[in-house]
DNA sequence: CATTAAGATTATAATATTATAATTTGTCAA
DNA sequence: TTGACAAATTATAATATTATAATCTTAATG
């Protein structure tokens, strides 16, 4: 037998092994303190809360998810900026901290491959929930949640496909439909619609249907050239107005799909001494901070999407607690906000 | 001895272990498959893939990670809503995802507090990095953090403060006494300054000194009552905007620490029937999205958030790589974008 | 004083991966 | 046909935690 030099102490990493050596106890008394603090007695836990303290532990998740434990949930969503998206994040963010999980973000383009990428990621860190931002597009993606058996909310279109798992949502065809009878009530006759790009994008092209449901219903004629793609930039929504109005002189109403777009345009009617809604009418989506306080006040629709977020959290937490009746589909309500702008 | 029941086999989950028993050869194998493909023959190499993709098999970063191969980068931001951070969240996971990272994100306060707690939450998860918003204010976080050996980047102020470790960001000092010296050069001699609340905000106090001491050096006095503190929001660029106008009829200048007030307050004046710059100059900081679109285009201090996302990931890549001369401080520079506004 | 029970603690095993060391296989030359 | 060497593969051990089962302690009771 070979002996091993005795004095060879490496320095021990710091987990509930050491903390445990330090105060002549076993890890899993350390362990317990952490977790289940009931079933150590008083001293022995104060012993050791005192020693984890001094040498500054902070307990290793990776070792607690590999077990069984863990607290991470998974999240893709669309770039950040300009979107809309950030509000969410933040709700998602604030219930994951209130419900002591953390979050991994990764973001997502709106293709099959990219969105494939991120979800195989996310699925390698074993999240205990997932939380996507519309339906899923591939079927090999959906197959890979569907087998890993992670709880999955989408964030989405309440219409049209069969969810995965759970939904929280509005139905955007719903949004865009009532807006679009909002402004010819108001008495718009010609009205244009404007979006970022719809491919891949389920909530967009909900959006663009309901527009045009509503159209049809109130017998306006739909010119497809009364519809334009733009990027999600102020200046997006500036040259569709140039764009659309140079098309159509009749033109008296845009509806886009941003509000990010809308406050563009409006710029671009300052600029041209457009009198807004008077020579045209502008209407927004989303209820951004701004929208508000931008003159004139910005016609729009609400979406409360940080409450999106901060229930999609909860309905996986709902659902990891151990409640088996968590609703499937939520719907959160909107308002058409009835501004100057049109 | 107990004789255990033979035919028992529980449904293995989907490890290296499972695919390896399914292509007959050992996990090692499987392993090498997919971290270090020429070691393995094309051919053993071809079935393990195959069966991989057969299975759905998403190998586990977290057994990876435990193993001493991690690749998360975790990272603490202040709220995400019209603060600009979303484009620096943005520029981080670009990077972090064309590095082969995925990125854990806390939302934190600026309270130390909630800094600690943060940082403890992310700690736990063992990232193999660290990026942090504005330098770290309590003694127990840097503790923590230094004993961690977690190298770290901190976007944030480069003047003052001992870095933990590394830091990109910009001289917020230069950037604010650069914009009221401009403002001065165009004429301006009352100059107010607006911003989001200071405490524990390095960068702000950093704007602040920067904008007193131009007016020092340019002899101009400086009330103390110039300045508010306002939530960050269009509404309370607004607000400031009409309490600083107020209280100085002959103020002819604002600068606001932030684009998304500086809007606001330009809003405000189209209410009023306020001539830009005439009645009054705006200046905002950022030059978000809007600015350039903006009626009349902001002058602003350009900074790109985007790029120092990037930088802070890539400075610890190199590092994690080995690169033993990574600079401790990167400066990005900025500009002072003359517009219409001011 | 032995017995019982409850409470506190400890031992064991399991989670999935991978660096390292050990072993097998194959090839070529002597 | 064996020895040498390289390539390919496998065995072992290590990472940190925790559910479970097992053990130990203590006090009370008959």
């Amino acid at each position: 037998m070979i002996e091993k030099p005795a004095g060879e102490k490496k320095p021990q990493r710091l987990g509930v092994r050491e903390i445990a050596k330090r105060v002549g106890v076993a890890p899993m008394t350390v362990s317990r303190v952490l977790s289940n603090p009931d079933m150590v007695s008083p001293e022995t836990r104060a012993r050791v809360l005192e020693a984890i303290e001094q040498a500054g532990f902070v307990p290793n998740r990776l070792a607690s998810s590999m077990r069984g434990n863990g607290r991470m949930i998974g999240t893709v969503v669309p770039p950040l900026i300009n979107s809309g998206i950030a509000e969410q994040v933040q709700g998602m963010s604030d219930q994951c901290h209130e419900g002591g999980y953390s979050m991994l973000l990764v973001q997502g383009e709106f293709t099959q491959e990219a969105e494939e990428r991120s979800i195989r990621t996310l699925l390698g860190w074993r999240p205990v929930g997932m939380i996507l931002q519309s339906f899923v597009q591939s079927e090999a993606a959906r197959a890979l949640l569907q087998s890993s058996a992670v709880p999955v909310v989408e964030i989405s279109e309440i219409k049209g496909r069969k969810p995965i798992d759970m939904v929280v949502g509005v139905s955007n065809f719903e949004t865009a439909y009532a807006m679009t009878m909002h402004l010819a009530a108001k008495g718009y006759k010609r009205i244009g619609f404007v979006s970022t790009p719809v491919h891949g994008n389920d909530r967009l092209q909900q959006r663009r249907t309901g527009y045009h449901a509503a159209l049809n219903e109130l017998g306006f004629t739909n010119h497809g050239d009364m519809e334009v793609e733009v990027p999600i930039t102020a200046q997006g929504g500036a040259e569709a107005l140039v764009t659309l109005t140079a098309r159509h002189k009749d033109i008296d109403a845009i509806f886009f799909s941003s509000d990010t777009l809308a406050v563009g345009a409006v710029q671009e009617c300052h600029r041209r001494g457009w009198v807004v809604p008077g020579r045209i009418a502008i209407a927004g989506y989303g209820d951004m901070d701004l929208a508000a306080q931008l003159y004139p006040p910005l016609t729009t629709v609400k979406v409360n999407r940080y409450e999106m977020g901060r229930r999609a959290v909860r309905q996986l937490l709902a659902r990891l607690g151990g409640d088996t009746k968590v609703p499937t589909i939520t719907s959160l309500g909107f308002e058409i906000v009835d501004r100057e702008s049109a």
